[in-house]
DNA sequence: TGCCACTCAATAGCGTGCTATGCAAGTCAC
DNA sequence: GTGACTTGCATAGCACGCTATTGAGTGGCA
């Protein structure tokens, strides 16, 4: 059994994890968004004022790519940053007017992406495709640490 | 039916890429190389001498993307750049010795990673979901040109 | 022959991820 | 209360992907 590209589940996931980003990409760059913010205003829109801490530990993101995506974000006019009253380590981010209302139109664009990228896939196929990817995701993060 | 990252096929995967990524870096760092030329390393295994052109049509990556990646792996003494005698636009990239003696040792690493992040998954389970990324990414590519 | 269009590759500039490091603020031991 | 540890965040520097632009070489055609 030689190793090959398109048979590597490690390339595969790699490969379409970039066609999906670049397809998310170009569907929410008109509204001044891009992938790399896209989990960041999720969690933000679910509710507001996290810490950077806390985003982390939602996201599975390092902490430096999260201070770095919510200076972009802060630059953008999507939120804005304030200490914590309590604590003066804390920043807490805030959305803005404009990065509040995103919300409906960005998780459109995300769900419209899904739906095209699967449209080839049979209901079963795709509830299939979700668990196996939790699954796997579960199996890594099971490892070592989370 | 809420949007939720969890049971987002576009998030799981770009997700589940950067686990495999980072563990695959991990594994072969210690041979001098990295997530990104790996691909392109194995088209070179595979046959010596390609163009830029070539690598770009075989990986679907962009051509100033493998002309970076070409750089560092010629800084690190992965491969030697040459022009063809024949036609002075084109630069073929052969191995060096150090490159070509990583082969079985860098595949090696890949297959462990495959192994061990299906692990969790039963054999018919580990063909299905290979299936589902090949249609998936077929479908994309079906799409907007490939 | 001389020009134009095309192709190939390099480069600039940026987003998004990482590791490593530093600093300021809080906390705990004593 | 002081010193040491911990926690929260920022920054530097790099890999790796992208778009856009540039420049050099080829080839066709008037």
């Amino acid at each position: 059994m030689t190793f090959t590209m398109r048979s590597s589940p490690g390339y595969l996931v790699n490969h379409l994890g970039r066609l999906f980003a670049a397809e998310l990409q170009a569907r929410i760059r008109p509204l001044g968004l891009s992938v790399g913010v896209f989990p960041l205003m999720l969690q933000l829109w679910e509710r507001d004022g996290l810490t950077q801490r806390e985003l982390v530990d939602r996201l599975g993101l390092e902490q430096a790519t999260v201070a770095n995506t919510l200076s972009r974000m802060a630059r953008d006019g999507l939120i804005v940053r304030r200490g914590d009253p309590h604590d003066g380590r804390i920043a807490r981010s805030w959305l803005t007017e404009r990065g509040r209302a995103l919300r409906a139109p960005a998780v459109a664009a995300a769900e419209e992406v899904n739906a095209a990228a699967l449209s080839g896939l049979s209901e079963r196929e795709r509830d299939a495709f979700v668990q196996l990817m939790q699954k796997t995701i579960a199996q890594f993060e099971g490892n070592a640490a989370g």
